[in-house]
DNA sequence: CGCGAGCTTGACGTTGTTCAACTAGAGTGG
DNA sequence: CCACTCTAGTTGAACAACGTCAAGCTCGCG
């Protein structure tokens, strides 16, 4: 967890969609408050149940978010990758991490003091509303979560788990998958042994193909029709 | 659907936290923006699918927000008793509804134009941040929903559904359900059969009792266990 | 009294988990 | 360089959970 001192905040901002709406004296304000981490694959970013002091922006790597579960079953809620803030709804709740954010690939993350932020959800209207619009988007996303795992099969939760990992986590394809089948599994909502025999029957039809880490979506519109079929 | 003359904004603000941000000033610009309705059991308030146009406040009744999916298997993803409002995601994505609102008693509703609300969000940033913390408690809601829908059996999702209707919908003890054993299932994310089932066996064990319509929660501690295990 | 909707029950089949054994590959130490 | 170990991945068989289906029941209403 090497501190270091990267670029700025607005530099970083030209790069990223995320603070569009700040001008200099804000991005400024922000800068002075943050400290940018480098955290190796495995470490934890922050832990469920932890309270939280910061807001937290990936600016490279991948990060899982993922809730803990007792029996060591764990769900992935989400995965990240920069430029993107995390949202952690508990902030604005309880002030408590209601997941944990572990780095999946080397990543490294500002921390912005968190009540900093808050100011400026009170002093930059177009940068809250904005927030809005994006943790909107989010919760559209767990309707389809929701969706997902109450009604659909293993093959259509397989299926949209793979339509999610590309292009929004691994825009090429093939890509070169950085999760384990246990990671697939706790993403789709079920065993990895399931995924296991998902993916070869997957495999064996011709949709996808997989060497070793690397995997290739051939028929994209079939895993559509999949997810949609449940 | 006849229309009512309700009262006015500022005094339905009185008896709600909804508004309590608002100036008299801004609680009059709503007013003038906005209709109060009444929706008799079983009327659709909107439609998935459908273009958002208004911002919608319980004001009396019960409304039932669910998700349609095909195989008219539906998938409710909540109740909502007044004064408050509806959290329509898709307002600040796409504009259009992501699930459909329905009355599931004699219930009236405001429905205040969406462009007047979202002038407020950028004039008032405490509704603004009040707002943001609102949403973040619901989808707080929704992790638990995941959790409950991908790592529960049906035991522990009728317990939540049990824990969910009491006191948060149906604040006495005992209480007349108006939804059916359909809608349990919905709610539960399971069948209706397994519902009753399941209810059937919690009242064996006398956690529960149930007379018709009227279901009275004696152990609710062991309902939270049950919940807990899964 | 008869009808129909919602509720209940039981039998059955499917699905996916569990468990255990096995394999492959990477890292370690003699 | 080879045996050893450890982890991740894979496979198959047995089992449990839940959904499906079909039949019967209850109660309100015409």
């Amino acid at each position: 967890m090497a501190q270091e001192y990267h670029n700025n905040c607005s530099l970083c901002g030209r790069n990223s969609e995320v603070f569009k709406y700040m001008d200099k004296d804000e991005l400024k304000k922000i800068d002075s408050h943050r400290v940018s981490i480098r955290y190796k694959p495995g470490e934890i970013i922050f832990k469920q149940g932890t309270p939280c002091y910061n807001f937290i922006c990936i600016t490279q790597g991948l990060v899982k978010l993922y809730i803990e579960h007792q029996r060591n079953r764990n769900l992935i809620i989400g995965l990240m990758r920069p430029v993107n803030y995390i949202y952690e709804p508990g902030f604005f709740v309880d002030k408590h991490h209601h997941f944990t954010a572990l780095a999946a690939e080397e990543t490294t993350a500002c921390l912005i003091d968190i009540n900093v932020m808050k100011e400026l959800f009170f002093s930059n209207q177009a940068f809250s509303y904005d927030f809005i619009q994006r943790i909107s988007r989010q919760a559209l996303g767990l309707f389809d979560r929701i969706s997902s795992c109450t009604h659909k099969h293993v093959f259509g939760k397989v299926a949209d788990t793979l339509l999610y990992l590309h292009p929004k986590i691994y825009p090429e394809n093939p890509f070169y998958l950085s999760l384990c089948r246990q990671d697939l599994a706790d993403l789709s909502g079920i065993t990895k042994e399931s995924v296991i025999r998902v993916l070869k029957k997957f495999q064996e039809e011709g949709i996808i193909s997989i060497n070793g880490d690397q995997i290739e979506i051939f028929d994209r519109e079939r895993l559509e029709v999949i997810s949609d079929k449940g």
